[in-house]
DNA sequence: CGCACGTGAGACATTCTTGTCTCATGCGGA
DNA sequence: TCCGCATGAGACAAGAATGTCTCACGTGCG
């Protein structure tokens, strides 16, 4: 009993722990396991004693992150109506988490070799998958290869974080700027006369 | 007369030690001053020696990739005719050094506050302008800010450099793949029967 | 030949971070 | 009240990277 409760207690922690070190790592990716404790409100032992050390703390991070990305995944259902729609809900799903994932895309360049999780091979395929069935579907264009498109996602998503973070761009902007930028690109459509498009 | 000699040998030293740091970094930028060293062939006390530490050598490359960008927007004429091709004589400038420029700005996303090279500022403002001058044209889409889109072709930069790095996409694709994204989006232009685009 | 100078090799102290450990404290339950 | 247990604080050793220094070597030049 007392058993349950107290992992239930160490479960909230864990997470709030996990949570904190995401935001802060968010903002400086080197911080140290001390900054890590201090920023949960906790000492780096109690710390050291959840996560047996650095690498288990990334690792932690890195599965939130892909739950994260799954969740998100299974939210936008990008198998559901059109691609572009389906883009736009994944990433207005994505959006909270976009912090934490561009920690997570410029930690996995850090390393060479080093096989990554393989979590992110499932996504990329997902997402790689979503742009596959908006070329199919004839919304998309089929000169860029859906490999590239999901890594110029990542891209967006991670230039937009740290352009949020360090205020050169509105957070409200945020969903906006990236589907506007992914899906029509800067340049204006040659407007012809009317058309359904608003 | 020999000083003069010396000089130039060093200079030369110099500028093969930062390219090699450069090639290196951007493969692995947590590589150490030893293996940087190695990398340029010579020894980590020499390599001190021309670099006073660390720090030192980073912000060499810094300037290296301030001074590669502004020949490279010197280079590609942003000012002259349509924003639409100057963008793409901008990324094909680019391109060569999109390693070295994807290192530092992951670089300058490590620390916080710590004010950065003025150089970026006057690089992000030369970009901005050509955006705003694209949209003042009527050549770009004016929904989308100047800094949010100069902040977005840095992600696209960084992204293919390292999708390319790691094999996931064909190098030779390198500019289209970016230019095209930027410009056209991933949506499929509503085809207008026959127009004068190709 | 002899000298100056850049260089490589390596020793060394220093600093930073990590990981482990111990001990006192406080809180909650029995 | 008493006990169990998680926690915080801090000491400690180990490892890695850095920065500094010395010394021997080789090359080029006078």
């Amino acid at each position: 009993m007392s058993h349950v409760r107290y992992r239930r207690l160490m479960a909230v922690d864990r997470d709030h722990v996990l949570r904190s070190a995401a935001a802060l790592l968010t903002r400086k990716s080197t911080a140290t396991m001390d900054e890590v404790a201090r920023a949960a409100g906790i000492s780096r032992a109690t710390l050291h004693r959840q996560f047996a050390g650095r690498d288990a703390l990334v690792r932690a991070l890195e599965a939130l992150g892909i739950a994260e990305c799954e969740a998100a995944l299974a939210a936008a259902r990008t198998d559901e109506g059109p691609a572009t729609d389906a883009v736009r809900r994944l990433v207005a799903e994505i959006e909270p988490h976009a912090g934490l994932l561009a920690f997570l895309y410029s930690e996995n360049q850090l390393f060479e070799g080093e096989e990554q999780n393989e979590g992110w091979a499932r996504i990329d395929e997902s997402v790689a998958t979503l742009f596959r069935r908006g070329q199919s579907s004839g919304e998309f264009r089929i000169d860029l290869t859906p490999a590239w498109l999901t890594e110029a996602l990542y891209g967006l998503l991670a230039s937009a974080a740290w352009a949020v973070a360090e205020g050169r761009v509105a957070p409200k902007d945020f969903t906006h700027m990236i589907v506007e930028l992914l899906l029509g690109g800067v340049r204006r459509p040659a407007e012809p006369a009317a058309r359904k498009e608003s």
